[in-house]
DNA sequence: CGTCCACTGGAATCAAGGGTCT
DNA sequence: AGACCCTTGATTCCAGTGGACG
């Protein structure tokens, strides 16, 4: 067996949550945010920003060295106040009240409880505390389409009239999200208050990531470790893919992690290739197993009804019957067809199976239904321990001893 | 041209489970 | 202890609907 080899010198430089000083590539972004805020050093308030760009453009990472910039200029935080929340975790109106007000109110013996009040107390005590305060607070609400997607526009309504009440304080929102249709998604009054100020993060071309990737690789490689032409390659793979920095940086790292695994003394382009391989497989498998078990019951039926089927379009009928047929097997009561068509809802928002609606003239109107993963992942899929008892109950061929 | 299928998609509602407040 | 509050997952209800068929 290969010795494994060390050829990473230092990992956090290649990790996502790692802020470097510079942000290559985002300078014109950076000015113009940094622009709108500015007022906010003397008690002015800034507009309302919306950040728009694809994951892995640099958003977060150019607002979290804003928001560290800003600290510089006003280390007290006597005039502004820069708050951040991931809408993405939390994502109901009661939990981003929740964390806002935890990053204002410092007295832990007044801190507002994770649930059981009124929205409207928690609406109230904030806005009590933050006029107390008489300053700005610059609010990032990061991933901010997922709070709509769930749990509608009222928040906003909340956050964009608290000015109305303020008088001493003011806050200003900068929203946070991937998805460009964001915007037509929300009501007209909303809309106009939250995109005050827009700046567009385009995605990063084959030659701005590899001047990223550069910068990053002499921070955290032993030198010489890296094959010539390697750190292009997950520069190019990456652009022609997404342009998502997060994701070269990952690949890079990956590949490396690879290399030294197999005990290698260089990092090479096949390396690479493996790396993006296994990132795919990874991410896909990760995401299907943690789906709540009814998920993946559906997601089985998907695959089952289409294996039935060989080679006739599958629709939700098809699927719920199968679904039912599962239930039954596993002794599970099964959920209604609604449900289970939200069910399919989501796994198609997931990207793990492809539903699109279509008419079929006298047979109806319904989804039509294509699995969007490889063999190797249905085979994780049914591998799940979830459906261990189909599996004891299925087999014909062992059946004597009764 | 109208019919009519098999759902879609939205809204209202319920139940359970987390909690606080008095 | 009882009244309330919020969230989540699920159910119930229902007004559409694209297009093949007659």
């Amino acid at each position: 067996m290969k010795k494994r080899s060390v050829l990473i010198k230092n990992r956090s430089f290649l990790h996502t949550t790692y802020i470097p000083d510079q942000l290559p590539h985002r300078e014109n972004e950076i000015t113009n945010i940094v622009e709108i805020i500015t007022p906010s050093l003397n008690k002015n308030k800034p507009s309302n920003i919306l950040v728009i760009g694809k994951t892995g453009t640099g958003k977060t990472a150019v607002l979290n060295y804003i928001g560290r910039e800003l600290k510089k200029e006003d280390s007290t935080e006597e005039n502004c106040s820069f708050l951040y929340v991931n809408c993405e975790i939390v994502d109901n109106p009661y939990g981003i009240l929740f964390n806002i007000s935890n990053q204002i109110i410092k007295d832990h013996n007044n801190k507002i409880p994770f649930t059981g009040w009124s929205l409207d107390k928690v609406y109230d005590t904030i806005i009590n505390y933050i006029e107390s305060e008489s300053k700005i607070f610059i609010i990032v609400l990061d991933e901010i389409d997922k709070i709509l997607q769930k749990s509608g526009d009222d928040i906003f309504y909340f956050l964009t009239t608290m000015n109305e009440v303020l008088t001493d304080s003011k806050i200003s929102i900068i929203g946070v999200t991937n998805n460009t249709k964001f915007i037509e998604l929300l009501s007209p009054k909303i809309k106009s208050r939250l995109g005050e100020e827009k700046v567009v993060f385009p995605p990063y071309d084959s030659e701005q990531l590899e001047s990223i990737l550069k910068r990053r690789a002499e921070l955290a490689f032993e030198s010489g470790v890296i094959e010539e032409g390697v750190i292009s390659l997950c520069a190019g793979m990456s652009a022609k893919d997404s342009g998502d920095a997060r994701k070269a940086l990952d690949l890079l790292r990956v590949s490396a992690e690879i290399a030294e695994r197999n005990g290698d003394s260089l990092i090479t382009e096949a390396h690479v290739r493996s790396a993006w391989n296994e990132m795919e497989k990874d991410a896909v498998q990760e995401v299907i197993r943690t789906l709540p078990d009814q998920s993946k019951m559906v997601l089985m039926s998907c695959i089952t009804a289409h294996e039935n089927k060989k080679n006739v379009s599958v629709i939700t009928g098809d699927v719920y019957s199968v679904y039912k047929d599962i239930c039954n097997s596993m002794y599970t009561v099964p959920l209604k067809e609604k449900r289970v068509t939200d069910l399919i809802s989501e796994l198609d928002m997931l990207g793990i199976i492809h539903a699109r609606v279509k008419s079929f003239g006298r047979n109806g109107r319904t989804r039509e239904i294509d699995i969007n993963v490889n063999k190797d992942t249905i085979e994780f899929i049914k591998k799940d321990e979830l459906f261990e008892p189909l599996r004891k109950h299925k087999p014909a061929k062992q059946t004597t001893l009764l």
